[in-house]
DNA sequence: ATTACTTAGTGTAAAAATTACACACTATAT
DNA sequence: ATATAGTGTGTAATTTTTACACTAAGTAAT
């Protein structure tokens, strides 16, 4: 804010958590380092602000870099910004979220030289984390957990036809805890924002379940109105 | 996140949204500029993070060199990093909100040399704001709006003893809304977090009402439970 | 001491939301 | 035809939320 703007030694970067769901699991994609420091650890996907790129472009650019896809959720969530949490200088991070639908297994192109390899990871069972990046994604957790309860994030993570279940399925993923079937469903419907389709589910070897789109018209209509799960 | 850090001239800077209420109206502090660029306009007050500082300490630090007050509750909220944000330079800022208690007209200190003068201006009645700073209160608002519903952050704005009209004021500033006298003393006494105080308010010209204080002990028992308005 | 004024403090009934809980149905696979 | 696995549904009890109005207490002015 100052008229002159000092030159400092400083530097921003942005790092993803990037929350996958494949119809059974949340994960997220982490990076083998293939460079100092921290080579070989585990780490988020991150990478240096251009200098002519907005925060939200810079995240989707490493988004794409990763995976090839586009036009996903992410949200920016916090800063940090410890002098020390880089051994080799002063950068402060930016945290982004992202949430993206996983299907067969098309979201990984080919990792850039700085990591060895990219991969999806249960959150159930993650590595040990380089920098402060376990707090990075500790937080993006708590954030969605949050978040989740109050906008429709969850039909992020699915595909864009679904079932009832699936969808009680990533609540209780997020959330950390089980939920009555029933009450669910009296909740999710009750909202108005969710249109049953004429459809089943295929490919199952059970009775399938009818299939669910999430009506983002409807949910326009209710701006103001908070949902509360 | 390279493992040569690249050389960037790029400048994080902070900025603050001080929210302060006197027992009547909430206000901000902004401060007059007195340099180019938004030379005579209202702004945020902000910095530039020093090296070795943290966000935290930095924006702490702002805080303190124009009221100076510590130990004052505050929070990051958001980055602001629009590469044209500001005319003279990449500058990515890191927004923060406070919650203070205005008493007297001591919050105030000489000014540096960049602004003309620091003043607290009701919220109901902003200036035209320089740079991006009105976004940067809509968003800090927004924020304390959604806060106070689920924490305990309306204490922050008052004196250690209160009387529950005053709370509830509080309330219904933040949230932009009338509030029912019964219905709220009924919610936020079933919270247990309020001690009733054996002692009334002093120097009205009526009624005296008891005053009571937050008990952050059973508040911190509480936790895990959320609090919800 | 009376009166006028101003805010404090309190309860209830109706409506809405939440919770807890179990079984019959349907499609598929063998 | 039978076994299997998940779908889809209702209700009663409890809790929470909402809407609503008057009396009590203290101060100030006369």
């Amino acid at each position: 804010m100052e008229q002159i703007l000092p030159h400092l030694d400083s530097v921003f970067s942005i790092d993803c958590v990037l929350f996958g769901f494949d119809g059974k699991e949340l994960k997220i994609l982490l990076i083998e380092r293939n460079e100092e420091p921290f080579k070989d650890w585990w780490a988020l996907p991150g990478n240096i602000v251009g200098p002519d790129e907005s925060l939200d472009q810079s995240a989707s650019r490493i988004l794409y870099e990763l995976t090839g896809l586009r036009g996903i959720y992410m949200e920016q969530y916090y800063a940090f910004g410890d002098p020390h949490r880089h051994p080799q200088g002063r950068v402060i991070t930016l945290a982004y979220y992202a949430l993206i639908r996983l299907g067969g297994d098309k979201e990984l192109r080919p990792v850039s030289n700085y990591a060895k390899q990219a991969n999806w990871l249960p959150i159930s069972d993650l590595p040990k984390l380089a920098f402060d990046h376990q707090k990075i994604y500790d937080k993006g957790l708590e954030k969605i957990k949050r978040r989740i309860k109050h906008q429709p994030i969850a039909f992020e993570l699915l595909p864009e036809k679904f079932t009832l279940t699936q969808l009680q399925h990533v609540y209780e993923l997020v959330l950390g805890k089980k939920l009555d079937k029933r009450n669910f469903r009296k909740k999710i419907t009750s909202f108005g924002v969710l249109k049953e389709l004429d459809e089943k589910q295929k490919g199952v070897s059970y009775r399938a379940a009818t299939l669910y789109r999430f009506d983002k018209r409807k949910y326009a209509k209710l701006f103001g109105k908070e949902i509360s799960f």
